[in-house]
RNA sequence: CCGUGGGAAGCCCAGAGGUAGGGCAGCGGACUGUAAAUCCGCGGUGCUUGCACGUGCAGGUUCGACUCCUGCCCCACGGACCA
């Protein structure tokens, strides 16, 4: 009853940001957080496993939440678990992670962890600045038996099996191997260990993380000492489009964050392209647009809505690639769509043609309109590509490099795709 | 380890010797607003565009195999063992 008072009327100005952007889905002990974070700067942390090579739109709910917290004046702890990616998080997955080599993880978290700063104050000397940690500089040089005597001792296994993640596996027996059993004490012992060393009081995450997360609140009830107060965590709840769908994957691919990855231009093009519905739960998670504002852009109504969209995909471009890159991607965009000639401000992509296919352009690397040539000769014969505006419907047909200008041809495939492709 | 049933395009399923069919998702076109809805079309892959390869993997029988046979892998259920 507690919990529901404080989430209703948050005294905190954290929590109340949290809460009407929609970024609380379940609290331990919401009346307490909403104090602690009221009182003064809360040091809290969300970890990040670098099991793939880049962050994408599914990692930002959690970045946005770290800034927004950050802005409220708290310090943020970005933990990158290559310990962790070491062991495998078995939650919401009903087989076992392959098994990532040393290299690859190293590699993923020079990468991963250069991105944080285009989204958090960092190295500016406030005591809120974010900071970026490795638990595998801890993990690392655990000692077996002294690890289980100090913190195994404190978990049941039966609490354990009892936790959604292990039983959702024990009941559809299927397997859980030992080494993932062990991940759960792991995540504890990183909140354990940054409560001792950096006074981390709170730990973020996505909903699947809830049961990771409680154990390590409860290791330090048990073993903290209590030198910081209690600890809590917050979870985020799964973001689906209005179709029921993860955010961030689309036919071409995942939403990557890096611009290496994923071209300004196109990041741009993935949030101006969603759906009407979509559009104020977006402006409310992924921008800092105040809610005052959202809330009066988002009456607008049908056409005038893609102004909106425009302005979100703006937002989202800045942030993630800087001011002059969303000037540019919006540029483009308007360009691509405005029905004008001139592309000058859309990416060019070269393909070398001497001369080459219609249906090879369109499915070269660079491109990659369609999945396959068989659906890109189909696509192209029912007239969904253009080139400088002109219906093209032979697959077959032949672009010579001598026709077209220095600057590039205007490629459009299907309704979103838009390309300035430079051949010879 | 034994027995039974099953693996088919992103997902669900029909086909039980005659050359892979339906539903959903998806994609394209029209209409629009780079949205939704609706209508129409496409519907595994490759390429030399009418041909080749495609029903877990590898063989075999057959004029012809998703279909029958052998071996292997994986999944579900039941049993044995651990007890």
């Amino acid at each position: 009853m507690e919990d529901v008072e404080a989430l209703k009327h948050p005294r905190s100005k954290a929590l109340e940001t949290l809460v009407e952007r929609g970024f609380v889905e379940q609290v331990s002990d919401a009346a307490a957080i909403d104090q602690a974070l009221a009182e003064g700067m809360v040091t809290f942390y969300i970890g990040y496993d670098p099991t793939a090579p880049s962050l994408h739109v599914g990692n930002l709910v959690c970045i946005m939440a770290m800034r927004l917290l950050q802005r409220c004046g708290h310090r943020p702890i970005v933990l990158l678990g290559s310990g962790t990616a070491r062991v495998g998080d078995p939650s919401g997955r009903s087989d076992t992670r392959k098994m990532l080599d040393e290299q690859t993880i190293d590699a993923q978290v020079q990468k991963i962890s250069e991105h944080f700063g285009h989204f958090l104050q960092m190295g500016t000397g406030a005591p809120n600045d974010a900071v970026v940690v490795d638990n595998q500089s801890w993990l690392g040089e655990l000692r077996y038996i002294e690890f289980l005597r100090e913190i195994g001792v404190h978990f049941t296994v039966n609490r354990m099996i009892a936790t959604k993640t292990y039983r959702e596996r024990l009941d559809q027996e299927l397997p859980l191997s030992f080494i993932e059993f062990n991940y759960q004490l792991f995540q504890a012992y990183d909140f354990l260990h940054l409560y001792r060393h950096h006074g981390c009081t709170m730990q973020l995450g996505g909903s699947d993380q809830w049961g990771n997360m409680i154990s390590g609140v409860e290791l330090i009830r048990r073993i903290g000492g209590g030198d910081h107060g209690p600890a809590y965590c917050l979870t985020f709840p799964l973001l689906t489009t209005a179709d029921g769908r993860k955010m961030g994957k689309t036919q071409r691919g995942a939403i990557w964050l890096h611009a290496e990855q994923l071209s300004p231009f196109d990041y741009f093009q993935y949030w101006v392209s969603c759906d009407d519905a979509d559009v104020r739960k977006l402006l409310l998670t992924f921008t800092d647009l105040p809610k005052d504002e959202i809330e009066e852009l988002c009456r607008a109504e049908g056409a005038a809505l893609r102004d909106v969209k425009r302005r979100l995909a703006y937002e989202t471009t800045r942030m993630a690639h800087g001011e002059e890159a969303a000037h540019n991607a919006q540029q483009a965009a308007a360009q691509a769509f405005g029905g004008g000639d001139d592309w000058s401000a859309v990416p060019a992509v070269g393909v070398p043609a001497d001369p080459i296919k219609l249906v090879d352009l369109v499915t070269h690397d660079a491109v990659r309109a369609f999945p396959s040539k068989r659906a890109a000769r189909q696509r192209i014969e029912s007239g969904a590509v253009r080139i400088d505006g002109e219906p093209r419907t032979d697959p077959n047909e032949e672009l010579h490099p001598e026709e077209f200008p220095a600057e590039g041809l205007r490629l459009q495939a299907g309704k979103r795709c838009r390309f300035r492709v430079v051949i010879g």
